[in-house]
DNA sequence: ATGAGTAAGTTCCCTTTTGGAACCTGTCAA
DNA sequence: TTGACAGGTTCCAAAAGGGAACTTACTCAT
């Protein structure tokens, strides 16, 4: 058997596949539910070390990467003593599509017996929005399959 | 302050949010990445674990939560000795937003020096397609200017 | 028939990560 | 001066993960 390099996951960043490093980033158990918290406007550590229920230096390694990843900004909002304030950053903004499309999985697939807790609105006109995911050139509906994932050569991965 | 319980992992899928609900599935942090194989078309256990570079006991116990969770289906393509292929169920190929999403944030926030190894490609033009998350009631662009995560009231996790 | 190869796991041991709880620092208000 | 608030850090025990070997049940070339 060709054996190639096995993928470590703190080396993930340095792979060629743009899925895994996304994932190196964004990946963690919790990292996604800390963006979560910050696209709700939750942006300080004890309010997200509450409602998410990890323990405060799990929570603290998380912002610090996130902070290296440049997903989030560290916002001072008072001296003596200093205090800070997460921002997501245009990256960290950027996640939103990711974030809609595990809502609109997991409303389908995952679903619960009571109310979603969350709910995608238009800021324009209060509606609830049906995201659709599309091809910017032509408008064509992207799924799986209407649109192939290629590898292409040369990958440090096994074929 | 108002204590209310903690979110358990294992216990994330009963949990209210669907964010919360999608990740217990595949928030792991090898599981979008078997997932991601599997819409390669790389559906055999030696495979992905050569592959991915993770441990076998890992891989088992990854690829028998995602078919309790309903993302694959065990086929088998033999008998003696008894051999199973991993499948996407529909669950599992509506997943493919979010590989696609995770996708396109990369390409844009975590570039490589290198080629990516993977593109996206329409299977009717062979063209690179370019991903952009719309709503299909009007065609709007999504994203968190567009559109706002709301908190529905109950909750059970704190303001 | 013997040995190597294939495929999909399981088992063992050791290291790393996580959970749970307490502690620390600086400031303000009662 | 006692307590609350905010954002951490430190400590220990438990859980998860990495690495490697072992198992089972075949096939195929020598």
């Amino acid at each position: 058997m060709v054996y190639t390099a096995p993928m470590k996951w703190d080396q993930l960043r340095a792979e060629n596949c743009p899925v895994a490093r996304a994932l190196s980033v964004v990946g963690d158990r919790w990292t996604m539910l800390v963006v979560r918290d910050c696209f709700l406007g939750f942006r300080r550590f004890d309010k997200i070390q509450a409602r998410l229920g990890l323990t405060r230096h799990v929570l603290a390694d998380r912002l610090r990467k996130l902070e290296a990843a440049g997903v989030l900004r560290r916002q001072q909002y008072q001296d003596r003593p200093p205090r800070f304030e997460y921002h997501l950053t245009d990256a960290g903004e950027a996640l939103f599509p990711t974030l809609v499309s595990l809502i609109t999985w997991a409303e389908e697939y995952a679903p619960s017996d009571e109310m979603s807790e969350i709910t995608l609105t238009s800021r324009a006109t209060g509606q609830a929005v049906d995201p659709l995911l599309t091809d910017a050139r032509d408008g064509e509906v992207i799924t799986n399959r209407t649109v192939a994932v290629r590898r292409n050569r040369p990958s440090a991965l096994p074929d």
